[in-house]
RNA sequence: GCCGCGUUCGUCUAGUGGUUAGGACGCCGCCCUUUCACGGCGGUAGCACGGGUUCGAAUCCCGUACGCGGUACCA
């Protein structure tokens, strides 16, 4: 890129697809996005499938679908097209070959002929002399088939010859690299502490860290915003752009999100401690997106202030690399729900009531209408956390309940079953069929005086009686909803249960 | 082991030499209330440790401990 134009922001999210979308590489997605938009940059979709052996049908969709459930738009990718593509790394092959070339041709980097049992062999015969990380390095590399070692005409023959080969960066022996990360300021690593990494595998194809230094570098990419699991092989990465005389792009490493009982929130421990880890899990899930990235935005980031809420839009007016902390972010599951609750919340009863149609239980259980949905909608909105819970809570609003909340009947005890006889009778006395829930709450009260007891012990049992369990909604305007017909219905079955 | 990064309430965090260390989630209590929620009010709890530097350190420096990441022809 020249240097006199002030280059606009262009970044890159780069995941592998070898399984759907973690909730860690959303976040990070999410943070490239934000500080893309913060400055009018483009955000970038770069597909690593340079592992073929992990690769994984049905990946790519996973994240295109993820990202743009969650509002991240993405302005360049294998999908939407962009002036640098391709944006498959499978579709770049040839560029890799050629740039590993140039770097044999610099003599920074050179061709192995080992094979895995004889690395392997290597490897044991250190740690048997008690070098406890054996590694291809500067030191070890001269005692290994490669072209260091071996005469040029034999590594010419055996080029021809098509013998299976890699290619490794020729790591200098004594050298300090060092570059500055937004995040962590300035990082220094000894080159001695590096291996000779391999740039080319034995299938033709680019490790991560030639390919991704070759594309950022191509595609015009200002700053990698990355997982700190990145932050070792970094220098690796300053020295290839170095040896390519290329300006390294500004480095930001983020802080991990972690388990809640330690350590990175892998697939395993996620699902362990009851937490979705696939972005699908919560669109499945019936999460609300803006609650996921809210919540996401604020893990291991805040803006300075003590504001919470924010949409997309502010987000972006207020990202800034400089405010993410350093530290791993431990994911708190309560938080996220607190989220969700907020944002389903904010919506409308008409938006919530759409979407509640459209959920399968909507059509298994009988009797549910937009009418219906949007009349105990009230009763219910500010007592759920996933819209999904609507169907749970309300179930009883369609269907007669199946059985009765035990600890609900213990409160009531032995007097239940008389209880719920008066109220049937007074019920089914009253003079009107459509009673609202004044009438209904009169209903209570009298049947409550009538018996000489409170107000409480007739609404438990009445509770109980219509909807199997010992708490929820608003009793009257749900008796209300329900109907003098089924109202009737339900205490006679539940005199019959309990007598 | 080695290399790197980190460490403020249980958790997410504010804080950049002088604050009664602030907010949020959670938890607890009270109010509201016909239950459960919602909402309102209040409370609980924290600068890992040890040395410096300084009139003064959560803030700067060094060390220790602990945690995390990396140490592949995986990304």
């Amino acid at each position: 890129m020249s240097s006199s134009a002030p280059s606009s922001v262009r970044v890159r999210f780069a995941p592998s697809p070898t399984g759907f979308l973690h909730i860690g590489g959303l976040r990070t997605a999410l943070y490239n996005y934000l500080f893309a938009k913060r400055h009018g940059g483009s955000f970038i979709l770069r597909i690593e499938d340079t592992d073929q052996a992990r690769f994984v049908e049905g990946a790519e969709e996973d994240i295109v679908r993820s990202l743009a459930w969650c509002g991240i738009e993405v302005d360049e990718s294998p999908l939407h097209g962009g002036e640098a593509g391709p944006y498959r790394q499978s579709e770049r092959k040839k560029r890799y070959m050629e740039a590993a070339m140039q770097l044999i041709n610099a003599d920074v980097a050179y061709y192995a002929f080992d094979t895995a049992e004889e690395i392997e062999t290597m490897r044991e015969r250190l740690k048997a002399s008690g070098n406890p990380s054996p590694s291809y390095d500067s030191i070890t590399r001269q005692s290994m088939k490669n072209s260091l070692t071996l005469p040029s005409e034999e590594v010419q023959k055996r080029l021809e010859a098509g013998d299976p080969y890699v290619i490794r960066l020729k790591v200098p022996r004594r050298e300090s690299v060092q570059f500055t990360d937004i995040i962590r300021g300035v990082v220094t690593f000894e080159t001695k502490g590096l291996d000779d990494q391999v740039l080319m595998k034995s299938d033709g194809m680019p490790t991560y860290h030639l390919a991704n230094v070759v594309d950022d570098h191509d595609m015009g990419v200002t700053h990698v915003i990355r997982g700190e699991e990145w932050l070792s092989s970094a220098p690796k990465h300053i020295l290839l752009y170095n040896y390519f005389g290329w300006e390294p792009p500004t480095m930001a490493h983020l802080p991990l999100i972690m388990s809640p009982s330690g350590g990175k929130l892998s697939k395993r421990k996620a699902e362990q401690e009851g937490i979705p880890v696939n972005t699908r899990d919560y669109i499945d899930g019936n999460y609300e997106p803006e609650a996921l990235v809210n919540f996401l935005a604020y893990l291991g980031w805040s803006p300075g202030d003590d504001s919470e809420i924010h949409s997309m839009d502010e987000l972006i007016d207020l990202f800034s690399l400089e405010k993410v902390s350093k530290a791993g972010a431990v994911f708190n599951y309560k938080k996220l729900m607190w989220y969700n609750e907020h944002y389903l919340r904010e919506q409308s009863d008409d938006t919530i009531v759409q979407r509640l149609l459209d959920l399968p239980a909507a059509k298994t259980l009988s009797g549910v209408t937009q009418e219906a949905l949007t009349a105990c909608m009230p009763l219910l909105k500010e007592r759920i956390t996933r819209i999904d819970e609507f169907f749970e809570m309300g179930a009883f609003f369609f269907e007669d309940p199946t059985s009765y909340d035990e600890k609900g009947m213990a409160k009531v005890g032995d007097s239940a079953s008389a209880m719920i006889h008066a109220l049937h009778q007074a019920l089914e006395q009253h003079p009107s069929d459509e009673l609202d829930a004044e009438a209904y709450k009169s209903w209570l009260q009298d049947t409550a005086d009538a018996q000489g007891v409170g107000l409480g012990k007739v609404m438990l049992p009445t509770r109980l009686a219509i909807s199997g369990a010992g708490f929820g909604p608003d009793l009257t305007p749900s008796l209300a909803f329900l109907g003098k017909k089924t109202v009737l219905r339900r205490l006679q079955t539940a005199m019959n249960h309990w007598a």
